[in-house]
DNA sequence: CCACCCCATAAGGATTACTTATCTTTCAAT
DNA sequence: ATTGAAAGATAAGTAATCCTTATGGGGTGG
């Protein structure tokens, strides 16, 4: 019932008035100056009022001068529309988030993030530090776009990228007994004050899960954890990443038998396309973290 | 460079998400399906991200969640131009600016516009009053949209349709001696003590000429005027609708000899497009004052 | 497993948009 | 006046677009 508008005329329309003729404004649009003539006539016929006088010299007539500031109005904020719509579309502008368990967020990250931004400076990340069971459950619930964890469990709603391993190891106290190896087995740690954490899940299923199963004390916290190893109160294993690196009193050694790994990999949303933003850093990511063990 | 976007576009995407699918989308706007599903689709190559998710049930990617609101508010900004522009065009809306001189604008005017205002509730009207030039020249200078008045002059930029003619009387006490008379030729006047008013051109170029050009007074404001007659100072010429209707004190007595009419027309300026608004007032003072003489 | 619903794709036709070529008017210069 | 240049209007042919009918494929629920 009411006509619609289209975007070109109303650009045509304003582009005659700025230029003050319709052959300027041909040449302005790249168009040749009947097209001009004609899609303005046609616009003229929809509304049934004509916009510009009809002998002479491209002047408005007051319809025109009625409609004109309407027309660059809108035309302005479609312009506008246009322009913040492509800039998300190709992933200039936009915002990413991103949740990691805690130790990419302080080891893997912070670099990461640094380069990033220099290279897409108009993009704004979010960086959420979580365990690994509730990245997965943020990613999944669309709280973020990508997520930098070892895979709680197999779900269909998520998509796993593998990007590189974790060894664990044992941590102690320098001064305990077993500082000075330089690979330990299972055996070795029988009789040890085993702290259970986290990340203890990943010795089991393995011939260590009964090191586990033994433990009596579980800490979730890594800062009272590595309080306690300080203290000398017992021994934990960890992933190397979540081993605090610069550490004056504690040492790592690597576990040998058995050889357990967590597998970090990037995760996002099976059912979801990627906001282009994310595309963006989905593709950076990759390339930077592929195969690269630290 | 930058692309373009289609109202209708935008029309089918948001009219897919509010009902929830395509089928349902495509009854709403009277299209079919495919129209909508390849509307959408180019859209989004144009754009380089898809707006809905691929597999499934028609939900919007992150990146059409960014465009949604976007587009919701550009196209409530167009169909309310749309709104706007077709009632102005179809008269519905709008405003009309009029000028006619003070005699028609007290006893033509008003009853006219009374109806007009019923008749067209949502245009509105204003009525400037002014001498038979500055009419003219308000018209001419586009101040005004139509002016009803006697001609000036001839004048290229101007276009006159004549409605009715204004005879021409002389106005006096009616103590006066030549109250009593129901006509008067201009010999008769010769002697009496003539005062010259704004209309009093209208005698020049008959054979009553030299009465105005012997004439000592001259009195331009109607209401100083009036009270000179009524003071009995004098006599002068009017047309009948100049002659205030009610007046008790003052008697109006044709002049046969000779006949002088001012002729009253709806003056429009030539080079310009009325309107719409100024159309429909235009049509409508046509037919209801074209050769009625009151 | 089948039927159904929904969207995607393909092919053909109708409409719309644009181009080149030509005409008309206007304004100005001589 | 006559002519020339410039601007807009008109006409016809072509390219692009939009929409339709017909059909394919992938889920979901009975």
């Amino acid at each position: 019932m009411l006509p619609e508008l289209k975007i070109q005329q109303l650009r045509y329309v304003i582009t005659v008035v700025d230029e003050g003729g319709f052959n300027a404004a041909a040449k302005r649009v790249h168009r040749t100056q009947p097209a001009l003539s004609m899609a303005v006539r046609e616009l003229e016929q929809r509304l049934g009022q004509d916009i510009f006088e009809r002998g002479g010299k491209s002047q408005l007539t007051p319809f025109g001068q009625f409609c004109l500031p309407r027309f660059r109005e809108l035309l302005g904020q479609h312009d506008r529309v246009v322009k913040d719509v492509v800039g998300q579309a190709d992933g200039r502008q936009g915002h990413v988030h991103i949740a990691t368990v805690p130790s990419v967020a302080s080891r893997i990250m912070p670099p990461l993030l640094a380069d990033f931004i220099e290279r897409f400076p108009d993009l704004t990340i979010s960086l959420h530090d979580e365990n690994a069971h509730y990245v997965c459950q943020m990613v999944a619930q669309g709280e973020v776009d990508l997520g930098i964890t070892s895979l709680w469990q197999s779900d269909d709603d998520l998509d796993y990228t593998h990007l590189f391993e974790d060894k664990v190891g044992v941590v102690c106290h320098r001064s305990h007994p077993l500082a000075s190896r330089s690979s330990i087995d299972w055996q070795s740690l029988q009789g040890e004050k085993l702290i259970r954490n986290g990340t203890s899940r990943l010795l089991m299923g393995t011939e260590a899960s009964e090191l586990v199963e033994n433990s009596a004390f579980y800490i979730s916290n890594m800062i009272s954890l590595i309080a306690m190893l300080e203290a000398g109160a017992g021994v934990t294993t960890l992933p190397q990443l979540a081993f605090p690196e610069h550490n004056a009193n504690l040492c790592f050694i690597p576990l040998q038998e058995p050889d357990v790994v967590r597998r970090i990999g990037l995760v996002k949303a099976s059912n979801r396309t990627l906001a282009p933003a994310a595309q963006i850093m989905e593709g950076f990511l990759l390339e930077r973290l592929k195969d690269e063990p630290e």
